[in-house]
DNA sequence: CGGGGTGTTCGATGAAAACCATACACTCGC
DNA sequence: GCGAGTGTATGGTTTTCATCGAACACCCCG
């Protein structure tokens, strides 16, 4: 019982998990509605599942301010995370927040930079 | 020249407005974040064009704190308004904003109240 | 078991945003 | 023109949120 994972042998709190079905659009909105995550989620859907570790975005924060956001994505069931030694590593929750919010993800991603 | 709209009798400042094109995917997830926005959105949504006066709608907020909702609306490329005597009538750029931003109106329309 | 690497938590700070109350501007009907 | 009705602008308060620095927790490697 409560045997710790072998291959990602970690027993550090787990990350808290919102389903993106449990979220309201508003919070999916505000959580898109900053640069910093923006990039976040860009970046990481150029990368393969489970390749990111939070500290290896290039993003113009401290490690302090980045935990904080990654905590909001997580929230809004735009991410997912798993411990894996001593790091922390990312997923986009493609699939599942596509589910729930058809088009949104796609529509930042396709985001043109700007105007 | 410069001769009033008879129609609509006006010369008042006429509002500024910003086509959805010239809108960042940002400003408008910003704009949509908020819930007395959102239920302005939502209210027009159900109501014809031109139909609706500022002061129709059903939120809790005083009257200041509405016009300035009205203008953040208006500077994401999501209303258009329009002087109609003393009264100033609102309809949602749906086609428009459509074009710009795919799917995100009818998702926080169709949004599920909640959860 | 000690130390480097990684990420979270805590407390405080500063900036941004929502809000209100008041005062003003404009249109219309009398 | 006055006065009611409607919306905007201004100034100031409160709340919210992003951020930082520093302290802490955890994992691994030697």
């Amino acid at each position: 019982m409560a045997q710790r994972d072998r291959t990602t042998g970690s027993h550090r709190a787990a990350p808290e998990h919102t389903h993106p079905d449990d979220v309201p659009v508003q919070t999916a909105l505000a959580a898109l509605a900053d640069p910093v995550r923006l990039t976040l989620v860009r970046e990481l859907a150029g990368s393969d599942d489970w390749s990111r570790t939070c500290g290896s975005f290039d993003v113009p924060v401290g490690k302090a301010a980045l935990s904080h956001h990654f905590a909001v994505l997580r929230g809004a069931g735009i991410v997912e995370q798993r411990d894996e030694g001593p790091k922390r590593v990312n997923r986009l929750r493609r699939d599942e927040f596509e589910g729930r919010f058809p088009g949104l993800l796609g529509l930042v991603l396709r985001a043109d930079g700007q105007a």
